[in-house]
DNA sequence: CACACTTACGATATTCGTAAGGATT
DNA sequence: AATCCTTACGAATATCGTAAGTGTG
């Protein structure tokens, strides 16, 4: 047996409008069609469910009984349609990203600021975490999107290029590299450089370096806002990746491009998982961070010209 | 924008089974036709709602959402429709019936009985009410039938004839006509008449004889009871209609029937309105009414062959 | 290469709108 | 006579099943 929604509002229609005619055009249908169509429904049901004469419509005790249901069955529809139109057209939904730490304190809440201007229905939900982490929350469902680097096991994620983040020399301007326009890896030799924790996807992008393995490495912290402070502080140097150099917009701190034969980067990539498909929202969001692949490239290419590099000029927190 | 039921099913169905082939033979239909109606369904709403590959199928963000309503909408639109069946069959449903207290009293127990047994589902409502009340009760619609006679004022109602209920002399077993077979209505002259009421049918059936206007009237009573006893107690005689002599089953109450010149009637009928139609359960119980017809006509005839009628003889109380 | 979903396509069924019919006031 | 629902009927649409196509493991 089947019955189509077209039949409840018809039924509802002339329930209310006691009059085929009028019913009829209520449903942007001819009065014959009409007819039929709740004749079809009083077959499916198995009962008359009006009385008719030609003067008077009227509903029989069945139809008084069905009549009770069909405008609740139907708001329920109309309801559940709705709210997914609502996700569709993104009035509503949430998305969750996950992202390395570094892109979720500097770059992201831009993001974050536009994508809600847009679709202020939209709930965001950011976690910033290490590599692994963001990656483990794609894979179980725990975010829609990541916004990181990509590691050894890629099994059932799809990674989308995104920018290449390359590194830059970060140092006190007392030092003896912080008058140089670029620096080579091998003048870094004897300095005291100040790594990140082994989990960081920036840590790990350097460890790829043979060169690097050789410096002294004593200090090892878990956030950027450290390193700033203990750069200022005189206890050594670092090396960042320029989507990081928002954190060092500090009067004392110079920021050098590595020379064109000593560049590192790390890449970076929007994950998400193969098997599924994103949301509505989801999608939306994937692509405004698509849609700054262009920006990103043109931000963190390495311009020989532009000689020493301040902080303030790489990422203004005002976005 | 349309939705069916069938839709809704193959969505479910599908959801379940994340399986084309095995969701399409449980809905009974091949697998490209039902690969088209799910087709058909995310058309309808706008999104995707089956992430497929050849291998594998699952739901979207979207599908998930309406998966959390779908199955409770089909249960809904199964229970009302499921409601309706029963009431179609007779399963639930309510009937009110208002009669003559005469009729309520006697005849009609042993028929709610009959369609309590029958439809043990099915609510009965019994108002026993005075011709008049009987009729409004139906106009009102508080009453769905009402087993009565007719009166003057019949508009709105359909009246379908179900007995005439002929009218016999009730008399204390020393009164001087307590012997004869038959009575002529001559031969009550000057005898002490008990009449009811003048709401009631038969005080009104009574009424339009002309030669009952001048027999003595001073005893009027409103139950049927009270003129059992003030029969046997010797204080008058009374006429009533066969259907109320299972109250007259007392050793020294006789019950005479009218001869053939003298007959006395009251018209019974079905009483339904006329622009309204019965529900399922109110037509059982009509056509049930209606199918006594016959029994009730064969009882109520005079049979001049019977001689003095012994209460107990016309309407045991055990039916 | 076997399984599973999609596309193609002709046949069938439904639904629609126009026009005529019938009933009621 | 006017109103209003139903019936009749040809046209447009939708749905179905069979068969071929495509993609994945």
């Amino acid at each position: 047996m089947n019955l189509s929604s077209r039949q409840l509002r018809a039924f509802v229609a002339l329930a209310q409008e006691k009059h085929f005619t009028k019913a009829a055009s209520r449903c942007h249908q001819t009065q014959p069609a009409f007819s039929a169509l709740i004749r079809s429904l009083e077959d499916a049901a198995g009962v008359r469910l009006f009385d008719r004469t030609t003067r008077r419509v009227e509903l029989t005790p069945e139809g008084r009984l069905f009549n009770e249901s069909a405008q609740r069955l139907l708001n329920d529809l109309d309801a559940v349609l709705g709210d997914i139109q609502d996700h569709v057209a993104k009035r509503k939904g949430s998305v969750a990203v996950a992202a390395l730490p570094s892109l979720a304190a500097g770059w992201l809440p831009g993001i974050y600021a536009q994508f809600h201007e847009r679709y202020p229905g939209v709930e965001l939900h950011l976690h910033d975490a290490l590599l692994m982490p963001c990656l483990d929350m794609v894979r179980l469902g725990a975010a829609d999107i990541a916004v990181a680097a990509k590691s050894g096991d890629m099994n059932g994620l799809h990674a989308e290029p995104l920018c290449e983040d390359y590194f830059y020399l970060v140092c006190r301007d007392d030092h003896p590299l912080a008058q140089h326009e670029t620096v080579r890896l091998a003048e870094l030799k004897g300095n005291a450089i100040i790594h990140l924790g082994k989990g960081s996807s920036i840590r790990q992008s350097l460890a790829s370096h043979p060169v690097l393995s050789g410096l002294n490495g004593f200090l090892e912290v878990d956030h950027l806002a450290t390193v700033t402070g203990l750069v200022t502080a005189g206890l050594g140097i670092s090396l960042l990746p320029s989507m990081t150099l928002f954190q060092f917009k500090h009067e004392r701190i110079r920021v050098i491009p590595l020379a064109p034969r000593s560049r590192i980067k790390r890449s970076l990539y929007l994950i998400r998982r193969s098997d599924k498909s994103l949301s509505s929202a989801g999608r939306a969001f994937y692509e405004l961070l698509l849609s700054q692949r262009g920006v990103l490239a043109q931000r963190n290419d390495l311009n020989p010209d532009t000689g020493t590099i301040k902080a303030a000029d790489t990422f203004p927190a005002s976005s």
